[in-house]
DNA sequence: AGCACGCCGACT
DNA sequence: GTCGGCGTGCTC
């Protein structure tokens, strides 16, 4: 018998390192409380929503400080062990409070201490059983028309929302129910996870799809921990191999989660598993109202979705009978949280695979340095699909050199007759140009001034479609000046090109074809991605030009021609990362083009047609310049052979900002130990971004016990320091870029 | 993060 | 004489 009082450790919303104690609530039998429920806690004045991590008391605060819990929100626990584990580890590995990660876990409906049910979620389906009467429907056009937008959505005979009917208009209610009346449709309570009708028989999967699935899941039932680095191509099949994985452990009565980049794809993939499965399929990605998230979240945690996809946070979703984890594309960047609690979803998801003993799949026809040094270090097994579906064959890349060449907004004569041979040939071309706008730089060409941005170190891009100046960074905008704010003279001229400007020569050029852009600027509005990536499947666009968001996932089989515009912005871009992701950009383009009848062909424009990258990429391919950037990575001691954390600091004053990482410095030095090294304090790249001075603080360790254990000595020191209240700052451990 | 307390300038 | 500026400190 302990005379101690009970009482658990609590971990609220606030950016404290540690768990709160408090005392077992009253009127309560305190059995009833266990870790993982929500509860209600007095935090200085104010009543926050906590969740229970741990039953007993630190013993850090003396007794008569010791507050009770005010009410108990869970009848049972809401995270699970493994979750709390989870939880656990990624504060301490980020140095993240506690809390704020407790927060990320949750969707946000339940942080707010909402209640842990479902909605009860209203669909309308068309009964397939009963025939209907043209005659009597014929009389009613209104009604008529509400059963053709049902089908116009194609749902399979999936339940459509109320939500969905209501893009019908403000009568559907009614016509709704006149239809039910005649038993023509019906209303059912759906579950928040589609309901798959499944069915659809796989496809034979080649030699190599085959070793993978076997090598991955060999036995009847879940073999336990083990990280798989599937490493195919473009068009391999690399979806399959996660559907013969799925259906291995669904047979084995487990749930799977799959993460995807944050591109929108999830529907996509989400449609394919449907057909397949006939289970319940949850998803979770950032087109849900919250609502939708919630249930989604729940259904997991319940256990009644067999099949979770999500993007990055959907790795803290308790789900009680995991048998396996797939991440789809898994050097994407997007799986790195650029804010706040700066966690990599595919390291949790490792951690996560341990710990609950599943197999992990890491999927991509461009592996990060990090997962292919595992792989070649025998830390992963690696799975190689090489075939392409089909026998396509691969695309073939060449460098065009233009240093002597006049380009015409950007495009060499080179690059312009190739696009000309394809598009008379009726085939399709993919243009690519990372940069939107018109132009990058307004110059006046009397003095010499251009157009920045008064509040970052950056250029403005004249966007002509608007005519305004635009801030990238910060959103800044103006209107076009008439004349040089400098020297008067007239009309200042725009200096490069973005995708506005390569438009508006393409369709100089090749007046009557279709060109579609595709970039942030054409797909501002909700669902106009869908619409334009629709139509560039049609016969109506033969050009295709894009940034970035073009060349992830989607693939065009009519595209035989992809131009890389400029190859140089990322050759010379100093950050580390800059070649790898370069590297990565160039395979995921090229896997654009190509289908089984004529090979695809990539051309890529630079000025350093002889650059090793280029050169090792274009005889060797991805694993050859990946190679060699893990050497080049070794030799300089960056990633994954040392351990990176990065301080960042930021104050309208760079004074305020400066002061504070060279007291951090200091702390850093102070607690330094062997194999660790201090970089800075330096200016960020883009010293002065949105009004605010950068500047950041390197940390760097040979060894990742050592960089863990030096910032758990250091920032209690950092956090205790009056400089440090005064800026703001935060820290990034296994940063993906030095911005 | 919030939300207090606390000590110095322009207002009914 | 007070309302309120945001510097400093704390939350079990």
């Amino acid at each position: 018998m302990s005379s101690n009082p009970e009482g658990f450790r609590v971990a609220v919303p606030v950016p404290l390192r540690q768990a709160l104690d408090y005392l077992a609530p009253t009127g309560n039998n305190p059995v009833l409380l266990q870790a993982g429920m929500r509860v209600r806690v007095p935090v200085g004045r104010r009543h926050l929503v906590g969740v229970v991590m741990a039953r007993g008391l630190s013993g850090e605060v003396s007794g008569h400080r010791l507050r009770r819990i005010e009410a108990i929100l869970d009848a049972a626990p809401l995270l699970d062990e493994v979750t709390l584990d989870l939880i656990r580890f990624t504060a301490s590995y980020y140095h993240h409070p506690l809390g704020e990660v407790v927060a990320t876990a949750l969707p946000k409906l339940l942080r707010a201490g909402g209640p842990a049910r479902l909605s009860i979620m209203e669909h309308w389906r068309i009964r397939s059983d009963i025939s209907l009467d043209d005659a009597v429907l014929a009389r009613a056009p209104r009604q008529r028309a509400l059963l053709d937008f049902m089908r116009s959505l194609e749902t399979g005979g999936q339940p459509v929302s109320s939500e969905t009917l209501a893009g019908f208009g403000p009568s559907w209610r009614t016509l709704a129910h006149a239809l039910a009346a005649r038993g023509w449709i019906e209303r059912i309570e759906k579950s928040p996870c589609t309901l798959a009708s499944g069915g659809e028989s796989p496809p034979p999967l080649n030699s190599e799809q085959l070793a993978a699935v076997g090598g991955i899941w060999p036995a009847s039932t879940c073999s336990g921990f083990g990280v798989h680095l599937l490493d195919g191509v473009t068009g391999s099949g690399k979806t399959e191999v996660y559907m013969g994985l799925i259906a291995k452990a669904l047979e084995d009565g487990r749930q799977v989660l799959v993460l995807v980049p944050e591109i929108g794809l999830t529907p996509q993939l989400l449609k394919r598993f449907q057909r397949r499965f006939s289970v319940p399929i949850a998803s979770l990605h950032s087109g849900l109202s919250e609502t939708a998230r919630r249930d989604a979240w729940l259904a997991s945690q319940s256990g009644e979705a067999a099949i979770l996809i999500g993007t990055r946070s959907a790795v803290f979703t308790p789900m009680p009978r995991l048998g396996l984890i797939v991440v789809d594309e898994e050097h994407d960047a997007s799986f790195k949280q650029q804010d706040g609690l700066r966690y990599h979803a595919r390291d949790l998801a490792v951690w996560r695979a341990r710990r609950q003993q599943v197999p992990i799949v890491l999927g991509s026809a461009t592996p990060s340095l990090e997962t292919l040094r595992h792989a070649l270090e025998g830390h992963y097994r690696h799975h190689r699909l090489t075939r392409r579906a089909g026998n396509a064959r691969p695309p073939r890349l060449r460098v065009l050199d233009i240093r002597h060449n006049r380009l015409e907004a950007g495009l060499s004569a080179q690059l312009m007759s190739a696009v000309r041979e394809r598009v008379e040939q009726g085939e399709q071309v993919l243009l690519f140009l990372n940069r939107r706008g018109y132009a990058p730089v307004l110059i006046c060409h009397e003095c010499g001034w251009t157009a920045s941005c008064p509040r970052c170190d950056a250029h403005l891009t004249w966007h002509a479609a608007s005519y305004r100046l635009r801030c990238h960074h910060c959103g800044h905008e103006t209107t076009v000046p008439a004349s040089c704010p400098e020297c008067g003279a007239e009309k200042p001229r725009p200096l490069g090109e973005g995708t506005e400007r390569v438009e508006q020569q393409l369709s100089t050029a090749f007046p009557g074809e279709g060109i579609l852009r595709i970039d942030r600027d054409t797909t501002r509005w909700r669902g106009a991605l869908d619409a334009s990536l629709e139509a560039a499947h049609g016969k109506s666009f033969p050009i295709l030009l894009g940034t970035q968001m073009l060349t992830k996932g989607h693939h065009f089989p009519r595209v035989t021609l992809v131009g890389v515009l400029d190859a140089d912005q990322g050759l010379y871009n100093v950050d580390y990362r800059a070649h790898e992701q370069l590297a990565q950009l160039l395979v995921q383009v090229a896997g654009r083009a190509g289908r089984a009848e004529r090979p695809g062909e990539v051309i890529i424009q630079t000025h350093q047609p002889e650059h090793p990258l280029l050169q090792t990429l274009l005889r060797g391919g991805y694993e050859a310049a990946a190679v060699m950037l893990l050497e080049e990575r070794r030799i300089s001691g960056m990633p994954p052979y040392a351990n990176l954390a990065l301080v960042r600091a930021e104050a309208v004053r760079p004074e305020a900002a400066m002061r504070f990482l060279e007291a951090a410095r200091e702390v850093f030095s102070a607690e330094q130990r062997e194999g660790a090294d201090v970089l800075g304090p330096v200016p960020a790249p883009m010293e002065r971004r949105a009004g605010r001075y950068r500047f950041q603080l390197l940390l760097r360790a040979t060894e990742r016990a050592i960089l863990h254990r030096w910032l758990a000595r250091a920032l209690p020191v950092l956090d205790a320091l009056p400089e440090s209240r005064r800026t703001r700052w935060s820290l990034d451990v296994d940063p993906i870029d030095l911005y």
